[in-house]
RNA sequence: GGGUCAGUGGCGGAAUGGUAUACGCGCGACACUUAAAAUGUUGUGCCCGAAAGGCGUGUGGGUUCGAGUCCCACCUGACCCACCA
């Protein structure tokens, strides 16, 4: 081959040539692989060299499984409601829909010139009527079942992006968008019941065989949070001391605080109670509370403050008596004060909790405001921290033995919640609950930039879903879609749209003028693109028909995706709610299976140079564009897969991708060294035992997403071709082939070149062949005591005898083992002789 | 505080309990060249030395004929979660 290496020219034209062909869609094929990539948000900065790693890798992997004789599903889309294209579109002063189509232009032009496999035919945007249509749908069959639901609870509300927020949304207490502080608001949202599926997520994580890294799984379950204990009835005192037969005798239920705890085994050295701030049972009690004007103080200052505020780092605690309130120890029939402090959170458990001197924060207001302390739990075989822990100088917050707790005494912290637990259960007075940390799921948003949320509000009939019929509910088009700072949406300011009849009284009603959160969109995504298939059964692009019954077929066959690519930013969002809506789709019967992600994969970041995130705010950002101009698409490709592991983040090297680059150049040179004559095999049978050993490492590398190892036995491959005078045309069109899911375009004009006349995708992943590695000859370590003396050229499957007898012949060997005696012989066949020799006694 | 993962040359990194540093970058020497670039050949962990050697995968122990790899303790770093009773 006389031309000179130019990516820019070969790859123009295969990138075009792909396209008409549509060599990616085999799609009629026996065995179905779907290979997803988190799909983007397009932004108005355009892709960073960050961006396209984890699409170079669904690209390889999906590139290798057609030529392995899968039908492979591969598709790309856009993720474009939620604040940030709403809030690039208010800073460029052009409308979030233009916005979100020039971006979409910029992103699509990127990736073409990276030359991937997306089956474009199938692109979605989930700010397409025709794709929200479905989202609205979804929503709406939820509600029906009652799993969307109103609240006018206080929730996160960000005063900057003028919107509330899920807990989900939210880092350190602070809007996970523009880093404010994020208050407390009392709002009317909708909300959706995740909690009611949380046993599920949990549970499935585990028992749907989920390739999931140990890593994201365990935040899932954190996040869920899920916690065994018991909810336990304190009576509260009129001013006197009860006797265990009126506590046996509820009267109402004002009567009682109720106490959620996972430390039932500490209820006799229980000291005090501690209610939220915010806790309803406040409001009954004040009339009897003798220091009204101080609680309050205290209460009204607690509710002000945020929560970041409230649980700053080991802020030391603080908290007032409601002096004039006691309640009843139900296990020690005790007359117990009752405080309120603002590390008890309300919305967990029962914003109430009880303390006692096995728990750190209890402990230490306990101390700071000289309440009394019972200790209750002995540290097992530990006498000098029992000393302490006995005489208050520490807080054991571990299990124990229970002491001073009556009849218990002497059981294990383990053993003894379940006998206390059915011994006031017996009376009434506990009972198990589990309790989760997660919420349930915020899902109103008060800005423009979302999918209206497909219900209307009537005086008469209350709340009314829009019939099927009349999805998509379209965002109107609108002059002003600036946030407000009223709780309402930009939406309820356009009358025109607002006022609608009520479809079931044809009385006059409003629209919902609530958005849905940015999350919305993507938490079905991976099913639309099965969806905008052709065949079976429906249509292309705005084209989605309704019932969802249509697609089972297609469903079934593509679902779960089998490998899904991403960052670990989205572990207890996206990949929570996606989950979620994929568990209610199921209840449905819409699909079939309880996961919708079998295999996940999450790629580690490429930083700058200096260790940071690429920012146009570090001015370090680096361009996939550049680099591909400037070395070409498929050397960008094998750099950013040699980089290191995949899962991996590394700083990016521009120094690299000359590397990879000059690898390419020797594989453009490799046709030179093609034998003229006819002979099928090599001269050197190295070169075959070398070529079956790549073929086998590449296809496993792959498929583990070993990426960098797989390119490093091309490199070693393509070292000794190049060496050979007379390369057989086998080995070259197999060592091609191997390359080409890495570097589709230079593998696929030499393929062209080499007189084939169909696409090297068409083409069949070869095969290794377990008799053509076994190598003739062995390379056999010699140690003594463990040490490295000598190697030896051993023919294959030489026993000990004739090994050990070579070894000996060796003069370091000898040297090693002079005066002394051979004591033990370690034998591994073809790999290593270990002599252990001691002295002669 | 809890969880997950990691620590190997000048750098990115490789290594089913079996020759540590593959592959790539960088650097040195040589060849080609008037010269440079490109390319090719070759070298490149540390110490001592003429050689033979010795030491080396964060630290300290252990298991083993043999440990980067397994076990225990510790140190350091990254990421995620965190007043959840």
């Amino acid at each position: 081959m006389k031309k000179a290496y130019n990516p820019k020219k070969i790859e123009a034209k295969w990138q075009k040539e792909w396209a008409e062909s549509g060599v990616y869609l085999q799609y009629g094929r026996k065995k179905k692989f779907y290979v997803l990539d988190m799909f983007p948000y397009p932004s108005g900065a355009g892709l960073h060299v960050g961006h396209p790693k984890g699409y170079i890798a669904t690209d390889v992997l999906a590139r290798m499984k057609q030529l392995q004789g899968y039908g492979v599903l591969h598709p790309m889309g856009w993720d474009a409601f939620g604040l940030p294209a709403e809030q690039f579109a208010l800073k460029n002063k052009v409308h979030p829909e233009k916005a979100v189509k020039e971006n979409i232009k910029t992103f699509k032009k990127q990736l073409g010139k990276i030359g991937f496999t997306y089956d474009w035919e199938r692109e979605i945007n989930t700010t397409d009527p025709e794709y929200y249509k479905w989202t609205q749908w979804i929503f709406l069959q939820m509600w029906k079942k009652g799993l969307a639901y109103e609240s006018h609870d206080p929730i996160n509300w960000c005063p900057k992006c003028l919107t509330g927020l899920a807990n989900e949304d939210l880092e350190n207490g602070r809007c996970e968008r523009c880093g404010s502080l994020v208050e407390k608001r009392p709002l009317r949202q909708w909300v959706l019941r995740m909690t009611k599926y949380a046993d599920r997520l949990l549970h499935d994580l585990d028992t749907e065989k989920l390739e999931w890294s140990e890593s994201i799984k365990e935040q899932q379950r954190n996040w869920i949070g899920r916690s065994e204990g018991a909810v336990v009835k304190f009576p509260i005192s009129n001013f006197q001391f009860l006797n265990k037969s009126k506590i046996q005798n509820p009267k109402s239920k004002i009567d009682f605080l109720e106490v959620y705890t996972t430390r039932l085994d500490t209820i006799f050295g229980c000291t005090y109670v501690i209610l939220a701030p915010e806790h309803p049972l406040l409001k009954n009690l004040e009339s009897r509370i003798s220091n009204l004007s101080e609680v309050k103080k205290y209460i009204r200052q607690a509710v002000g403050k945020s929560d970041l505020e409230r649980t700053e780092l080991n802020k030391e605690k603080t908290g007032v008596e409601l002096k004039g309130i006691y309640v009843i120890n139900p296990a020690t029939t005790e007359k117990i004060p009752v405080w309120v402090a603002d590390f008890v959170l309300v919305q967990y458990g029962t914003g109430a909790v009880f303390a006692d001197a096995h728990d750190k924060r209890d402990f230490d207001m306990a101390k700071k405001y000289s309440i009394p302390l019972k200790v209750s739990i002995k540290p097992a075989d530990n006498e000098e921290l029992w000393h302490k822990v006995e005489r208050l100088e520490e807080c054991f917050e571990g299990e124990g033995i229970l002491v001073h707790s009556t009849q218990f005494d002497g059981l294990t912290s383990a053993d003894a919640r379940p006998k206390i637990i059915d011994w006031l259960a017996k009376q009434n007075l506990a009972k198990k609950k589990v309790n989760y940390k997660m919420r349930d799921w915020p899902f109103s948003r008060q800005r423009y930039w979302g999918e209206p949320i497909p219900l209307i509000h009537c005086d008469k009939c209350g709340v009314v879903a829009v019939p099927e019929k009349d999805l998509p509910v379209k965002l109107p088009k609108v002059k002003s879609y600036e946030p407000t700072d009223t709780g309402e949406s930009p939406l309820a300011s356009i009358a025109s749209w607002v006022n609608v009849k009520c479809p079931k009284c044809k009385g006059s009603a409003q629209r919902e003028t609530n958005t849905m959160p940015q999350w919305a969109g993507s938490s079905w995504y991976y099913l639309a693109y099965v969806m905008r298939g052709i065949s079976p059964p429906a249509g292309r692009a705005g084209n989605f028909q309704f019932p969802i019954s249509k697609y089972k077929k297609a469903f079934d066959y593509w679902i779960p995706v089998d490998v899904y690519v991403g960052g670990t930013e989205h572990a207890t969002r996206h990949l929570l709610y996606a989950r979620f809506w994929h568990k209610f789709l199921y209840d449905i019967k819409a699909v079939s299976g309880k996961e919708p992600f079998k295999k996940l994969v999450n790629q580690g970041l490429i930083v700058a140079t200096d260790g940071r995130k690429m920012s146009k705010r570090w001015n370090n950002v680096i361009n996939p564009d550049d680099m591909v101009a400037q070395f070409g698409a498929d050397a960008f490709r094998i750099y950013e897969m040699f980089m290191g592991p995949f899962t991996q983040s590394i700083a990016w090297n521009t120094a690299g991708v000359v590397g990879a680059r000059r690898f390419l150049e020797k594989v453009w040179k490799l046709g030179s060294r093609i034998s003229t004559n006819k002979t099928t095999n090599d001269t050197n049978k190295n070169i075959e035992i070398l070529l079956h050993k790549t073929i086998r490492k590449v296809g496993e590398d792959i498929e583990n997403f070993k990426f960098n190892t797989a390119i490093s036995a091309l490199m070693i491959l393509v070292n000794a071709l190049e060496k050979e005078d007379h390369l057989s045309r086998i080995t070259y069109r197999t060592s091609l082939l191997l390359l080409s899911p890495f570097a589709p375009h230079i593998t696929e004009e030499l393929w062209a070149a080499a007189g084939e006349k169909k696409s090297i995708f068409l083409a069949q992943w070869p095969k290794w062949d377990a008799k053509k590695i076994i190598e003739e000859m062995k390379t056999i370590v010699v140690q003594v005591n463990g040490k490295v003396r000598a190697t030896l050229q051993m023919v294959t499957g030489s026993d000990e005898e004739a090994v050990k007898s070579q070894a000996l012949k060796d003069i370091k060997v000898q040297a090693h083992i002079a005066g002394k005696e051979i004591h033990k012989v370690i034998y591994i066949q073809d790999k290593i002789l270990n002599l252990v020799v001691r002295e002669r006694v």
